[in-house]
RNA sequence: GCCCGUGUGGCGGAAUGGUAGACGCUGCAGACUUAAAAUCUGCUGACCAAUCGGUCGUGGGGGUUCGAGUCCCUCCACGGGCACCA
């Protein structure tokens, strides 16, 4: 009596889920151990910071992660999998003050919430290595760090630039300020200059840059983003004698064009213009206008070029001539030497400005096509330029170079756009930095012996100033050195350097013995990387730097951390508005026969708005915590690796996840189905004699293996979409031979067995459940990957394509070795190849074996 | 302005230079059902054709090739990054 396929009760996620995350957690199924007869992975997706809720976009982007380390764990590797909480930051400390609560308790309970909500996922975490980088191990250790770091001169502190609210009395993070204007107070924000912190991150700035040419493994837009950022020119520099006694120095990347230079132009935060300021109440004028012009970022990019004629002049490095000096606003203070040689034929900034000012533009660069138009930036030949005539852009600048260097007016030069990294924060809910304010001995490092340096917990929020600071007793220690009365540090660390290491700590599997080097060196690199393309520059950059530094320092051994980055796409959703610019739920809306929408309770008309990334303000955001309980998390795991690749933006759609649970549903069925006839462990003992099987079967055993080797290189190659689609078309192709299950028992069973070690890193649970049901020993998520047999890919007969001019007419059935002259006669014979012949000679037969046929005519 | 991407049905997307649209979503139809849902099966790029079949079709234009979504040139649109960087 066979069951009826329609008639099995639906797959019961709720109870078999929870029950295999217990199993796992329980058996410790995923702990990372070392193994030296194996390989080893390190899986890392970007840790989370914990601000109450898993978003859908950490779904997909664990999902992604846990796909792979559950594949390569399949494949024989020993994998390390693990998870942990970027959980320093100013939301903590905004919560304590809007919330009353304290920014530890906000933060550990927020991770209590969200640890359970990624734990009903599934993910493949070995739980034992997880931590916060607010705990204080962590943090401690960081602050061990630092002072290695000190010690060896990577650290150093200067006089910098802040946001400074007049009306909290507080420093501002950047995001903290909105149009100019603190986001609490609403005043206008002022820049103060404020002892800081800094990472010699310049330092590293040539290999930082030089080693991304090694980084195979990260996306090439991640890659361009970086050298941009470390933004290097190679140049020199060229010493101006000024008529007033002074020295302007100036560097350039085009010095060939030195004998078309008509002025010099300074930053007006250059030190000569500040002293000329001083005598000069025009110079002075132009300087206060300039400083209240440069608050609106975006105003600074699009303003005018405007200068302020020094009345200096200095003297040209070849020429008898004397030139102007101006100062430029276009001109930056902190890039170069602050000061440029203007050549305005061959540069758009000096042609406006030259233009403006009715200052002499001289040609030195002829265009080979003989283009007069100015400015002209292209490549070409000198001209009006003495000893440099004739020669071509690159001669000429090596030719000019060795000039200025032998007549010492200046040398080669490199300058960076990469600047050092400022990590003071006044801020309270981060690591605190372990040194000292003597008055006697100036700026004081901890003795190692004193760390950590803890958090006091007895703090009171008010929103104006740092809490560390008001706190008497936490800030007054003896100094270190001499044992007099001294402060401490008040500020704390830079949330991005918590993150800059996170990935060596996690080697450890012990939380008070931290980055011992039999760890790193067996775990690192990070094999794979995996995160969101807004950390491409920053994060990244950071611990590329940091990662360099402790090498330096002797903590470990690696300097490049991340062999293989993967950046996923956002989650996006349709977005609804009102006319009036509102955001609407989807559940707010209808849809009209029309094909328009409005709202339901009013009927006013609403506009769809096109796919943007989720988010509470725009109301296009999913619940992942619904999802699991209306569908589970299979069905959503699944849902996230399929249809999109997963580099690109993924378009929700509620149709597609119900699409998703449909399938799992599916294979539950097949599952139930196949069981009725008896399929079983046991019955896979035996290989598949596939001689003796029907036709029809032989053709889906062959086929499962191509579906092996496609899903297999889907997978290895990060198409998860692809895989999906293969592991569903061999469901289909079980599907569609049903009816011959009855004493084929063996093949189904094998069959069944492969899809679910296939499907186990996408949808864990159901394979999990359908492994033990089956019979099977030990757990789906500890058995190895299936493998296909060779033989069995290749096809004996296939449908071959002929055509007439290129243009298909049809197709013969072939045996793959049938010879040429007898294809060609099969093709022949085609009506409709005769047709689109017509009695017009065949001019050329092309024939490539197993692909094509055409004949010209 | 510069530097990257991307452009294929109603939609998400497949296609080592070789049958464009796999797989999924949507929609339509059939089977099952008293009925509906669920399920299973089939169809679903446009146009012409009763059928066989034909014409067009991968952002536009041009080229290379027996053959181009794929390679080359050029233009356009969209998205992202950088942006007075000397």
């Amino acid at each position: 009596m066979s069951l009826d396929i329609s008639e099995i009760t639906p797959y019961n996620f709720s109870v078999v889920e929870p029950k295999w995350q217990k199993f796992w957690m329980e058996n410790q199924s995923f702990a990372a151990k070392r193994d030296s007869k194996k390989p080893k992975y390190y899986m890392l997706e970007m840790f989370m910071y914990p601000s109450g809720k898993v978003h859908i976009g950490h779904v997909r982007n664990y999902t992604i992660g846990d796909v792979l380390a559950r594949f390569k764990k399949a494949n024989g590797f020993s994998v390390l999998h693990p998870v942990g909480w970027d959980a320093f930051g100013l939301p903590a400390e905004n919560a304590a003050l809007k919330q009353k609560c304290h920014p530890k308790d906000w933060t550990y309970q927020n991770i209590g919430v969200m640890k359970k909500q990624i734990q009903s996922l599934g993910f493949s975490y070995d739980w034992k290595r997880e931590f916060a980088t607010c705990d204080e191990q962590y943090y401690g250790f960081q602050q061990k760090i630092f002072l290695a770091m000190y010690k060896k001169g990577l650290i150093y502190r200067k006089e910098s630039e802040v946001n400074w609210d007049p009306v909290d009395n507080c420093v501002l993070a950047n995001e903290q300020v909105i149009d100019g204007r603190g986001w609490r107070s609403g005043a206008p924000v002022e820049k103060r200059m404020l002892s800081q912190w800094f990472f010699k991150i310049t330092a590293f700035a040539d290999e930082l840059l030089s080693e991304i040419d090694k980084l195979d493994g990260w996306p090439e837009k991640v890659k361009t983003m970086q050298r941009n950022w470390i933004g290097k020119s190679e140049g020199c520099s060229i010493h101006f004698k000024c008529n007033n006694g002074e020295e302007i120095v100036v560097f350039s990347t085009r010095p060939e064009t030195i004998f078309g230079a008509t002025y010099l132009a300074i930053s007006p935060d250059h030190p000569l213009a500040k002293k000329l300021a001083e005598v000069n109440p025009q110079i002075k004028a132009f300087i206060d206008e300039f400083k209240k012009g440069t608050v609106a970022q975006e105003f600074l990019d699009k303003q005018e070029k405007l200068g302020v004629d020094t009345g200096l002049t200095v003297q040209h490095p070849f020429l008898e001539k004397k030139m102007p000096v101006y100062i430029a606003n276009f001109v930056l203070m902190n890039y170069g030497t602050g000061a440029v040689f203007a050549t305005p034929a061959h540069d758009e900034r000096d042609y406006d400005f030259a233009v403006k000012y009715n200052l002499p533009i001289v040609r030195v660069v002829k265009a080979p096509d003989g283009d007069e138009a100015l400015p002209y930036i292209e490549d070409g030949v000198l001209m009006n330029s003495d000893f440099l005539n004739g020669l071509s852009v690159k001669d000429a600048r090596r030719t000019v170079i060795d000039k200025i260097c032998e007549k010492n007016l200046g040398k080669r030069e490199i300058f960076f756009k990469l600047r050092d990294w400022g990590i003071s924060r006044q801020r309270y809910w981060g690591c605190p930095i372990p040194m000292v304010h003597c008055p006697k001995c100036g700026m004081v490092p901890l003795n190692e012996k004193d760390l950590p340096v803890l958090l006091p917990s007895d703090v009171t929020f008010s929103g104006a100033g740092n809490p560390l600071d008001a706190h008497e007793k936490w800030k007054n220690v003896k100094c270190p050195v001499c044992g007099h009365d001294a402060e401490r540090e008040t500020d704390t660390l830079d949330t991005f350097v918590d993150s800059s290491w996170y990935f060596l700590r996690f080697c450890s599997d012990d939380a008070k013995d931290l980055l011992k080097k039999e760890d790193t060196s067996y775990w690192m690199q990070v094999d794979q990387y995996v995160g969101g393309i807004e950390h491409a520059i920053l994060h990244l950059l950071y611990a590329r730097f940091f990662t360099r530094a402790l090498a330096e320092c002797g903590f470990v051994n690696v300097r490049e951390p991340f062999k293989n980055l993967f950046t996923q796409g956002m989650v996006c959703s349709v977005t609804y508005r009102t006319e009036g610019g509102d955001w609407l739920f989807p559940n707010e809306v209808k849809k009209n026969p029309d094909g328009t929408f409005e709202t339901i309770k009013t009927g006013e008309k609403v506009i769809v708005g096109r796919l943007e990334k989720m988010s509470k303000s725009k109301k296009n955001v999913v619940d992942p915590d619904m999802i699991v309980k209306s569908y589970g998390a299979d069905a959503l795991r699944l849902f996230v690796v399929s249809d999109t690749p997963p580099d690109r933006d993924f378009p929700w759609s509620d149709e597609g996840l119900e699409g998703c649970w449909r399938f799992i549903n599916r294979v539950w069925r097949l599952f139930v189905y196949l069981k009725s006839f008896g399929i079983s462990a046991e019955k896979c003992a035996h290989e598949i004699n596939v001689e003796s099987l029907p036709g029809n079967l032989q053709k889906i055993y062959k086929g499962f293996h191509q579906t092996i080797k496609d899903v297999t290189d889907a997978i290895e190659s990060r198409m998860m979409n692809k895989a999906v689609a293969f592991i569903r078309d061999s469901v289909n192709a079980i599907y569609s031979v049903l009816d011959d299950v009855k004493d084929n028992e063996e093949l189904f069973s094998v069959l069944m067995r492969d899809l679910v070690k296939l499907m186990a890193p996408i949808a864990p649970h159901i394979c999990e459940e359908i492994w033990s049901e089956l019979g099977f020993n030990g757990i789906v998520s500890e058995h190895a990957w299936p493998t296909y047999n060779e033989k069995y890919l290749c096809v004996t007969e296939i449908n071959l394509p002929v055509q007439v001019n290129g243009k298909l007419r049809g197709t013969v059935n072939v045996g793959v070795n049938d010879g040429e002259d007898i294809i060609f006669e099969k093709a022949l014979a085609l009506p409709n190849v005769q047709n689109a012949i017509a009695g017009k000679s065949v001019r050329k037969r092309i024939f490539i074996k197993g692909k094509i046929i055409n004949f010209v005519v």
